[in-house]
DNA sequence: ACCTGAACACCGTTCAAGT
DNA sequence: ACCTGAACACCGTTCAAGT
């Protein structure tokens, strides 16, 4: 849409933001890298963003907002639901970063959405008026919090998921049987499991918890 | 329990941490403070600890296991997962940068513990084979998601978690009513609730579902 | 074996100076 | 109004040198 090397915008310097981060991770994104692809001193970027904090709130919810869009249609609430907590999912996997730069800060546009795609939906479920606050507060919590746990996976060195994954399950095989008992029976499924279908079984636990106290 | 000054240890090398991040924030741990508050050079920390990422984890874990030792004696599984759930909510309200490292390394005490104390209850509670690992997940996602969400209040300059509630409740009255009705209705439950309180609803969602699904 | 502290290779951010 | 790039005040980490 934009032209090429156009002026600096902030548009611009979010873009080149989000490709650095999801090329090389939050360590490499610095001012001067910045700086380097976009042509032009450190400094420039100032003029733009206020500092590192606003940048890295800008670059989340330029991914986020998409991602909520593209939950469009009409559909059972439930499966509503179901939908944007995916979409919500594959978009955070895709940018690992995003998941630790939900909250940073009030003015944030990210939550908001999360907030009003997953409430407008439970009212759509039948919540009633007085529980509505703790429902979307909890699904809220579950798809941000898992969202997290997968940005903390992201920032690691080796980006392998599988990988990390094995180690951890390796490790509970290691400890004493008899003090992680429980530990020793998951071993073997948390290695082998599959995140995203896991995460659908969680949401549609906590629904199920809604819909029965509801 | 131990001496005042002793020589250096990795021990003691945490609880300094700790202390720094307890009191100034995760920004203020830096090898140097640390150093002029053990009394030491910088560089003698790196014969005990590897680098800080380390040293984040094994002060995490020293936060995590009291409060899981805490968790003792017998009770209905229901009680003693609401037992566990806010023991940890208070260990890391206590000490708001834990969340933020729960996850960072496989060989990682805190996250074993957690695992190991909610399935054993689960298991307690009826919970079928098949169905333990799927509803393990989601309550510990949902522990430690809150857990991130506390830890990214906990890392702002006014750590002041009411204000900052305020400041979201403000803004989404700010924002167009049509686009987010939700949030409109939502607002003011957001400035006023209780974080605590609504942690342990969430929860009671979580294991509605499990006992309604298992 | 353990500690010291200067040195290295970085950061985010500022700001005088330019156009 | 917007950009430049050197400078400032930091970091984590290393490593020769000490005890």
């Amino acid at each position: 849409m934009a032209g090429r090397a156009e002026s600096l915008s902030k548009e611009r310097i979010v873009q080149a933001a989000i490709c650095i981060l999801d090329a090389d991770g939050e360590k490499a994104l610095t001012f001067r890298a910045l700086a380097a692809d976009l042509a032009t001193g450190a400094g420039a970027i100032y003029w733009h963003v206020a500092d590192k904090s606003e940048l890295l709130a800008a670059a989340t919810d330029a991914v986020v907002a998409p991602a909520m869009a593209n939950v469009k249609g009409d559909g059972p609430p439930r499966e509503m639901i179901r939908r944007t907590a995916l979409e919500l999912f594959d978009a955070i996997d895709a940018h690992g970063w995003v998941g630790a730069h939900l909250f940073d800060r009030p003015e944030q546009a990210a939550m908001a959405q999360i907030w009003e795609g997953v409430g407008k939906q439970l009212q759509a479920l039948g919540v009633s008026e007085r529980r509505q606050f703790d429902c979307a507060s909890t699904v809220v919590s579950y798809i941000v919090g898992v969202a997290g746990q997968n940005a903390a996976n992201a920032r690691r060195v080796t980006a392998d998921r599988s990988a990390f994954l094995a180690a951890v399950a390796t490790r509970w095989e290691q400890l004493d049987p008899t003090a992680y008992p429980f530990l020793h029976q998951m071993a073997a499924q948390l290695r082998d499991h599959d995140d995203r279908e896991q995460y659908v079984n969680g949401l549609d636990l906590i629904l199920a918890g809604i819909e029965t106290v509801g």
